[in-house]
DNA sequence: CCAAACTGTCATACA
DNA sequence: TTTGTATGACAGTTT
């Protein structure tokens, strides 16, 4: 109802979550964040390049001219796989479900690979991140973006992690040719081959290089064979060729859309947010279901905050009685206390606590709907049946603030001044009117029972209209006392729900660089394995395919086929066009 | 003494 | 209509 405005109006503490959010957005990016997992994974990389030590000398070889190549192509954006002109008439029994591009790029890699990384998942996890992250990015577009491409090294992921030398190549192919749909699956996909293949996967960019042929085909000799493998245009070097043949396989399966998103969630995380902050919330928030709780909850979690904001509140207040109560009740997270909406309102009533009352340690007030206990008070009801203290202000119609200062006279009296002073207005008025009930029984009364009570007595109209007005004045009271209650805690539980988003966004973004990070990894698994196998493949004369002529195709029965680059170029174009027509 | 926080009250709207 | 509640605004009180 009035959130906005009890929010505007209470500036302090817009000002405190302001703070918390500027915090949010002033914390740089921090890199220690991901430094856990980042470890985790760079030593698995390292395990790989271990592992295929042997690897590392032949592909470092070309690494140099290739990733020369590989580097242009990443930072310009351009696709690898259209680099050859496209005759698609020739060759039509290459493709059999020609048809239907995208599912013979899935299909490709489904049959050499059987997931084993979960690849649902990951994929889930995967769109999941990049909703969230899209939204983040929405916010700081235009700032981040700017400190995004100021940054020497442009992709943040690339210098958190260093990997092999030869394997910036594979990074930035990975990067500008990641697409959403299908790569995050495709890559997976393709793991498990990979795992077996005796390759070195992680630094195999180039796939068709000499001591990969020799080793695998006995027949010819590896200068003979670079010469057959690689076309005369592009067979200065072996890196020459490798740059454009392997991306087309690949292509397919990353579009733009992955750029997109990619470079979003390089937005979001040149947003900035503590790492250390981060990870420790992370530490002492584990469950994910805090925000959601938390803010769904909010209606109703007002009554469990409530514990919280009285003794917030009340601690301020001297003399409260009840803030112990409410403190109390705070740690527990489950008091309930007043609400903030009808439906908890209906249940303060039925349990007859109503609310924050101040003043209850002052009046000893205990439950409204109890009669019994109002005459907790024995002064009050001694004043209600012996008008002790009646005496004094007795005269005292027309003015109906007796100062209660003005009634100290005597030893005796001073006692009556202390309890003078403990009394409310309201109280001194009853007290001068003679009202011979107590005001918590005029307040708290329910109507019936405050009707038959004043039934049961001889009362003036100025005593009646006292009467009426302390009852409203005492419900006002307290539903002041309630709004202000709510109003804190309204604002108590924004901050948390701030609280919880900030460790929620610290945890997306862990987990985003998490599979950016097996991302990367797995295209580059998947760039090996295809040189791999198209390396050992042989056409009729025993000879090496050129990459510039054939690649790989997958087929929608399973099988991997030899298709002329032309054809695989076309569907990979279409496949390019489709995702735009659907942006569209 | 001043400022801020707290509290009670009133007016008003609403259920 | 009556009664009760919610809340902004104001003023008095306390810290």
């Amino acid at each position: 109802m009035g959130w906005e405005s009890h929010l505007t109006a209470a500036s302090a503490d817009i000002d405190l979550i302001d703070i918390l959010w500027r915090q949010d957005i002033d914390l740089g990016a921090g890199r220690e964040v991901f430094d856990y997992s980042h470890r985790q994974k760079e030593q698995d990389v390292e395990k790989e390049l271990r592992d295929g030590g042997e690897q590392d000398t032949w592909a470092g070889e070309g690494a140099e001219a290739l990733a020369r190549n590989l580097l242009v192509d990443g930072e310009t954006g351009e696709s690898f796989p259209v680099q050859f002109p496209a005759d698609i008439s020739s060759i039509t029994e290459a493709v059999p479900s020609e048809s239907e591009p995208p599912d013979l790029q899935n299909n490709l890699l489904s049959p050499l690979l059987t997931g084993t990384e979960s690849p649902f998942d990951l994929e889930q996890q995967w769109q999941d991140l990049m909703s969230i992250m899209e939204m983040q990015a929405m916010e700081v577009n235009t700032s981040a973006s700017e400190i995004l491409y100021n940054t020497p090294s442009g992709d943040p992921l690339s210098t958190n992690y260093s990997l092999a030398p030869s394997t910036p190549i594979n990074q930035n192919v990975s990067l500008h040719q990641a697409s959403l749909g299908g790569c995050s699956q495709d890559f997976l996909l393709f793991s498990p081959e990979v795992e077996s293949l005796p390759v070195a996967s992680s630094s195999t960019l180039l796939p068709l290089v000499p001591s990969n042929s020799t080793s695998l085909n006995s027949t010819f000799g590896s200068t003979n064979l670079t010469g057959l493998f690689f076309p005369p245009q592009l067979n200065g070097t072996a890196n020459d060729t490798a740059g454009p043949e392997l991306p087309d396989p690949l292509g397919g399966l990353l579009d733009e859309a992955m750029l997109d998103e990619i470079s979003l969630m390089d937005l979001a995380i040149e947003e900035g947010f503590n790492p250390v902050q981060a990870s420790q919330l992370e530490e002492e928030f584990d469950s994910d279901s805090g925000l959601s709780l938390d803010s769904s909850h909010s209606p109703s979690s007002l009554s469990s905050s409530e514990g919280s904001s009285s003794s917030s509140s009340s601690s301020s207040s001297s003399s409260s009685s009840s803030s112990s109560s409410a403190s109390s009740s705070f740690s527990e997270e489950g008091a309930v206390g007043y609400s903030s909406d009808s439906e908890t309102l209906d249940l303060e009533e039925a349990e007859g606590a109503v609310g924050y009352q101040p003043e209850y340690s002052k009046f000893c007030r205990m439950s409204y709907q109890d009669p019994a206990q109002l005459s907790c008070l024995p002064y009050l009801e001694h004043v209600g049946h012996n008008h002790t203290y009646n005496m004094a202000p007795s005269a005292l119609d027309s003015a109906d603030l007796p100062p209660p200062s003005a009634l100290k006279k005597g030893s005796k009296e001073k006692q009556a001044d202390f309890l003078d002073k403990q009394m409310s207005r309201d109280e001194h008025r009853a007290r001068a009117m003679k009202i011979p009930f107590t005001n918590d029984k005029i307040i708290n009364l329910p109507v019936e029972e405050f009707n038959e009570l004043l039934s049961k007595y001889q009362l003036s109209e100025a005593q009646l209209s006292l009467i009426r007005d302390i009852r409203r004045r005492g419900k006002n009271k307290m539903a002041a006392q309630n709004c202000r209650k709510r109003k804190l805690d309204t604002i108590l539980n924004l901050e948390r729900d701030v609280e919880d988003l900030q460790r929620d966004k610290a945890r997306l973004l862990r987990e985003k660089v998490e599979f950016l990070r097996s991302l990367r990894q797995m295209k580059q698994k998947v760039q090996s394995l295809y040189q791999e196998v198209f390396g050992r493949l042989r056409d009729e004369n025993g000879r090496p395919y050129s990459p510039s002529q054939y690649a790989l195709q997958y087929a929608g029965d399973g099988s991997v086929l030899l298709i002329p680059r032309t054809m695989a170029d076309q569907q990979a174009r279409r496949q390019e066009r489709k995702p735009k027509d659907r942006r569209k």
